[in-house]
DNA sequence: CATCCGTGGAT
DNA sequence: TATCCAAGGAT
């Protein structure tokens, strides 16, 4: 059994002096072409807060619009938190993942109710907030706090891989401590938050996982799988399982009163957003009837008590790729003479013009431009 | 600990 | 088109 200080100390076996080294070349290249990003102008917690809820899976090129617009929208953690559903996910729309944005708002009344305004400031007391785990907690720590922690990301596992040559598999969880040991000591205690972002624009630049260019890159003395050759074994990790192919019906149900929208359950996918009514086509295989759309009818009729007729349509079926599953959907549509009380079903009926208000996800809006356009 | 949870860009 | 993967966390 190997002790986690003794992997750390297999890998990081730099003097101090080389680990001086190796801060002061990295931020002196961070002093003069660091990015310059909308969440560093200032520390405030809160700006970080949501930077760094925003950046997780998630590239800058994609967040800048995004946090510029939900700045705008909720100035201070007091706006947020007060902030409706509604509100809140559209602000989110199309970023993915949005279990960040509840967590986030989450996170914004702990501080305003549980804490009175006053920011836990250490990384441990920082994971106890909503959607906050170590790495989270680390960056907004020692970014917006001056604590000498590590933030342990996509970018600091590949750049301490390849400096240091660890082969540890990154998508284990034990590994993670390793690297977190690894990074508490190389990270310039004086300017913690600063070194925390050099390595991730390090990262995101001369030591991308693709196309590196070491030979280029500020630190590459420090570097030892480029002096090795073996910069591209970095990091270990092992492969992700292929999305699962999953066929629905997509019910485009039109009233005098709009299109049938309805809010995704609380948990799973695209919760609390609102879509189409969905229905797998599997789940038609046990249904008795004549004819596919038949059986659709039927199914649709128990869950909202709606009797329709669906017809198909000439629309090409939308296909969307999320992590684990591949959505193929075909588009039926059905006309409602007059619109009914919908009391018991999780849905509302919205004119076309009013649809863009609704917080949807992005395999919706593919449905409405295939719809609509 | 393994799996679930979105999206867009690069190749 | 298929695949990888990017400032991860919750369960």
């Amino acid at each position: 059994m190997t002790s986690i200080a003794q992997q750390v100390a297999q890998f990081l076996t730099w003097s101090p002096i080389k680990i001086n080294q190796f801060r002061q070349t990295l931020l002196v290249w961070y002093d003069q072409e660091g990015r310059q990003l909308p969440w560093r102008v200032d520390q405030e917690p809160y700006h970080i807060m949501i930077s760094e809820l925003m950046l997780q899976q998630t590239q800058v090129q994609t967040v800048i619009p995004y946090y510029q617009n939900f700045l705008a929208k909720f100035p201070t953690v007091d706006d947020l938190a007060a902030a409706t559903e509604t509100d809140l996910l559209n602000a989110w729309s199309g970023l993915g993942y949005y279990s960040r944005a509840r967590n986030l708002q989450k996170a914004a009344q702990q501080i305003v109710n549980d804490y009175q305004g006053q920011w836990p400031q250490t990384a441990v007391e920082l994971q106890n907030l909503a959607g906050i785990g170590p790495y989270t907690a680390s960056a907004i720590a020692s970014i917006a706090f001056n604590e000498p922690v590590a933030a342990i990301d996509g970018n600091a596992f590949r750049v301490f891989a390849r400096l240091l040559e660890i082969d540890l598999d990154i998508t284990k969880p034990k590994s993670r401590l390793v690297f977190q040991e690894v990074g508490n000591r190389l990270i310039d205690p004086k300017r913690p938050g600063e070194f925390n972002q050099a390595i991730m624009d390090l990262g995101s630049s001369y030591m991308t996982a693709k196309n590196p260019d070491s030979a280029h890159s500020p630190i590459r003395e420090f570097n030892q799988s480029w002096q090795n050759g073996t910069e591209l074994n970095y990091p270990v990790r092992t492969k992700k399982a292929k999305p699962v192919p999953i066929d629905y019906y997509g019910l485009a149900i039109h009233s005098p009163a709009g299109w049938l929208f309805e809010k995704r359950p609380e948990k799973g996918m695209l919760a609390h957003l609102w879509m189409f009514p969905l229905i797998k086509v599997e789940a038609l295989d046990d249904v008795s009837g004549d004819s596919a759309l038949e059986k659709l009818a039927v199914v649709f009729a128990e869950q909202s008590g709606l009797e329709l007729n669906f017809q198909p349509t000439e629309l090409k079926p939308i296909t969307h790729t999320f992590t684990h599953q591949k959505w193929q959907i075909t588009i039926v549509t059905a006309e409602l003479k007059t619109a009914e009380n919908l009391e018991f079903f999780p849905g509302q009926w919205v004119p076309q013009d009013k649809i863009a208000e609704l917080p949807m996800p992005t395999v919706q809006a593919k449905l409405n431009q295939r719809l609509f356009k």
